[in-house]
DNA sequence: CGTATAATG
DNA sequence: CATTCTACG
């Protein structure tokens, strides 16, 4: 049995559903939608959004109106959800929530964008800190239940140079800092996950997921790979296909993200 | 020889720019056209607006960005022109602007809109104090020097019942309030102005120039007079003809308001 | 450059 | 209900 996995940052749910999100997610095959940056409360969302036909919703809006915001769509009624990963700081900042599925947890990841010498960097790496000790806690206890995890979202770190179109250019930049390579790596080396989409296409540059409204990003395919699958091992060596979903044209874009979609050959 | 004056709050130069403004403008025939809430520095707008070919213009944008701001657009060049009227607390507040053309003094009047319980009525009532004010100071100058005065504008009174669509409804709102009301009469009664438009159309319920974008206002004609041509009786005397231009439909407004326009069979 | 809020009208 | 501003990204 196949399982098919989509992330993407939806840059502003409402205005992203007027675009073309609602026409995206009705013909999609995905099992499970992650989101981020919803930008709503629920009550804010159109009901076919909120509450849509054939899925189960988990919304975890930010406690700031309009900022951030994830959540979790999926087609089976999750076993338990949860918002939050145990942060003070983070619990109601729309950028962590999780739902059980039989024998896998599937988490919707929003974290922080920062900008260097600001405080907003000083966040991202507290935020940053903190998720990797809850990632290694995810780890251990789906070692112990036998449950496989896969920590879905923007991530706002591009890992290799093969992540985004112009590296040299962007070293000072946050998004592509050398202490935030190392922290990703920790994830990959430390903790033991793996990076599902670069697993499956190890050479290519990106797939990028991410174009900056600015300028002729999308037309050049300047690109940024940030979103991100990151899966415990067992579920990683199941993947058998992934791609970008880039909208054919600046123009038919309902978002600055791309989706980010994974089929996995799931034993549950 | 005549001379055609129009008057009207844009609400945003900027927005109107882009729906219908400059066609409105290049089709006139107006020889004076008075603007209020600009919302813009004369640097933000596009220059065929800035400096209209054919025309002198003289911006009067408030200290307050993206706030109120009248203008005077005159196919002759002014003799002189003066923005503010003396006042410390309203001069830099984008609300008065005047040019002298031979033998007449044009005013673009915006006085603030008000919220009955809120500082904003109060501001309001402090600008009717001094402005009437000035009305009686201008008056005299003008008998003295023998020129006529027209002040036109977005001046937020009702003054009568015709003056606005539901008026049993609005008795207790800004802008049809009974010492609001009694203000406007004091400005024809004891410094004797004349409501041009009203003088040609005695018995007319409105003509509304201003209808609410809420609802169906515009479509119900449920809307008020509040923008009107003040004059001198000399200059009062010689207008001819008088129509507020209203828009076809709804879709094809470019503001709030609809331009008040006025032909004077002009001495000069 | 685009999505949000907030204040204003 | 529309136009702006500001914050954020």
């Amino acid at each position: 049995m196949l399982r098919v996995v989509t992330t993407v940052n939806v840059n502003g749910l409402r205005a992203a559903a007027k675009k073309g999100f609602s026409a995206w997610l009705a013909a999609t095959e995905a099992d499970v939608v992650c989101l981020q940056e919803v930008r709503a409360e629920p009550e804010q969302l159109p009901a076919e959004i909120r509450e849509p036909e054939g899925w189960h919703a988990v919304w975890a809006p930010a406690a700031a109106k309009g900022r951030a915001g994830v959540a979790l769509l999926s087609r089976q009624r999750p076993e338990r959800q949860r918002i939050g990963f145990g942060s003070a700081e983070f619990d109601t900042s729309g950028r962590y929530a999780e739902i059980d599925l039989p024998g896998l947890t599937v988490v919707s990841l929003y974290l922080p964008s920062g900008e260097v010498g600001t405080e907003r960097q000083e966040e991202k790496e507290r935020f940053m800190k903190e998720f990797l000790v809850h990632l290694l806690d995810l780890r251990t206890q789906a070692a112990v239940t036998g449950r496989e995890v896969l920590v879905c979202g923007d991530w706002n770190i591009a890992h290799r140079e093969a992540d985004l179109k112009n590296w040299r250019a962007n070293q000072k930049l946050s998004g592509f800092l050398p202490e935030e390579r190392a922290w990703l790596t920790r994830v990959f080396d430390e903790a033991g996950y793996v990076d599902v989409v670069r697993r499956l296409h190890p050479d290519t540059p990106g797939p990028y997921s991410w174009w900056s409204y600015r300028g002729k990003a999308f037309d050049n395919d300047s690109g940024w790979r940030i979103d991100y699958q990151i899966a415990t091992p067992g579920l990683a060596e199941q993947a058998v296909g992934a791609r970008v979903e880039r909208a054919a044209s600046y123009d038919a874009r309902w978002s600055d993200h791309a989706p980010v979609t994974v089929t996995y050959a799931a034993q549950a």
